[in-house]
DNA sequence: AACATAAATGACCGATTGGTCACTTATCTA
DNA sequence: TAGATAAGTGACCAATCGGTCATTTATGTT
């Protein structure tokens, strides 16, 4: 009934609706472009979900049509807009909510597919990576550093400004890298990773805020 | 007298010895390939070089090979092995060598050419990030581990062992991670960083240390 | 059942690709 | 200076590539 083959045995062609094959085609070229990078002709891209080449060309009006489409799919519907207001959460330690995001972080977007088409499409700068990036920057490292800057206080505090000093910036992107790393050693370089991701995301927000010198099974214990 | 084209104007072409074209090849190879990924075409590269691209199917068997070649130039040659015994300098402490030996590796290594033709690579999975992965765990990551347990010491100290439990090998990956993800967002994704590459290095190393809490400014200048 | 319409096919096109080869040209040597 | 040898060239090949199109086939409608 599910089947796709009728009981003949022999794999019987079936029209699909234009809707439903443009998505199993975006789909398909998602996982196909994540291996073979961009360069993956379109033609071995149809023969893996059966059909003729010609079928992509007439849902898609090019192949970098079909790579737009592909972008789309695969960044913007993770992100998860809740992350911005969680940043600002003061009802809870910097600490806390930096862990909760980038364990939930990790989770949407630490798979194979995102990770290698993200680094790809950086590789051949679209420019799209630049304007991820710039929500990464805006919505999370900048805002983190101001809200390190409110909940350390103290005498040491400068007047709030909206953006803070490079170096306070950069210390975010530390972290963020740091989490990031663990995806690219895993999809990227192909490291075979038998640690589990969560705990060590956890680990490594904690050890951001606590330090090395301060002991790393503690903190692990006690993140979050 | 250094000039290669005669006085005529023309450009006199002018036959090389063999060892000498190589090296000319492998050396735009590397610039080359760094910034239209492996798939350029050798007939482009051989168009910056002013000859034919008969001439690089003389000196190489495939284009593969002298892909293989580009990764020797690029990679091997950069390993400085004085960085293992650093690592394990008791006299001096852990901090400082960390330092020392990141300020000295995002010197050699974070360069367009390197750092593109690194992640490439990875993405190709020819097995060579791997192997390259391989020494820097085995040399940086695990011995630092294991100067760390030694530099706490206190009554949590565990027996030495050789290799160092997988979460705690994790903490210094993602010290790593901080650090070449600086390299990442300048060469990958285009990012213009106007910051100074070794103060944020050894802000990165310190803080990894001290950890956020304990106020990021000091850090900065009392790092080394 | 018959028709209209949309989906899918396979042959085809022109440009590009890695690679080869007979030939020309530069350089070294006697 | 003449011949030998190595370096470089341009035309060529076969396979591959993105893309097109006339034709065939499936599906929804009457």
């Amino acid at each position: 009934m599910s089947d796709s083959k009728s009981n003949t045995g022999r794999p019987r062609r079936k029209n699909m609706r234009a809707a439903e094959r443009e998505k199993l085609i975006v789909e398909e070229a998602v996982r196909f472009f994540a291996e073979s990078g961009f360069e993956g002709q379109t033609r071995e891209l149809a023969k893996r979900m059966g059909i003729s080449h010609a079928v992509i060309y007439r849902h898609f009006d090019s192949k970098d049509a079909l790579i737009e489409r592909v972008y789309d799919h695969v960044y913007l519907k993770r992100w998860n807009p809740e992350w911005e207001q969680l940043i600002l959460d003061r009802d809870r330690p910097l600490q806390e909510r930096l862990t909760q995001f980038y364990v939930a972080y990790a989770d949407r977007v630490f798979d194979y597919d995102w990770v290698r088409i993200f680094v790809s499409s950086g590789l051949k700068s679209y420019g799209l990576t630049e304007r991820y990036l710039g929500i990464i920057r805006t919505k999370i490292i900048e805002p983190a550093a101001l809200e390190l800057r409110e909940s350390r206080g103290g005498p040491e505090a400068l007047p709030p400004s909206d953006t803070p000093p490079a170096d306070e910036i950069e210390l975010f992107w530390g972290l963020h890298g740091a989490v990031f790393y663990i995806a690219i050693r895993k999809y990227v370089y192909n490291i075979p990773l038998e640690i589990n991701v969560e705990a060590t995301v956890r680990a490594t927000v904690a050890n951001f805020f606590e330090g090395a010198l301060h002991g790393t099974r503690q903190a692990n214990m006690q993140a979050f």
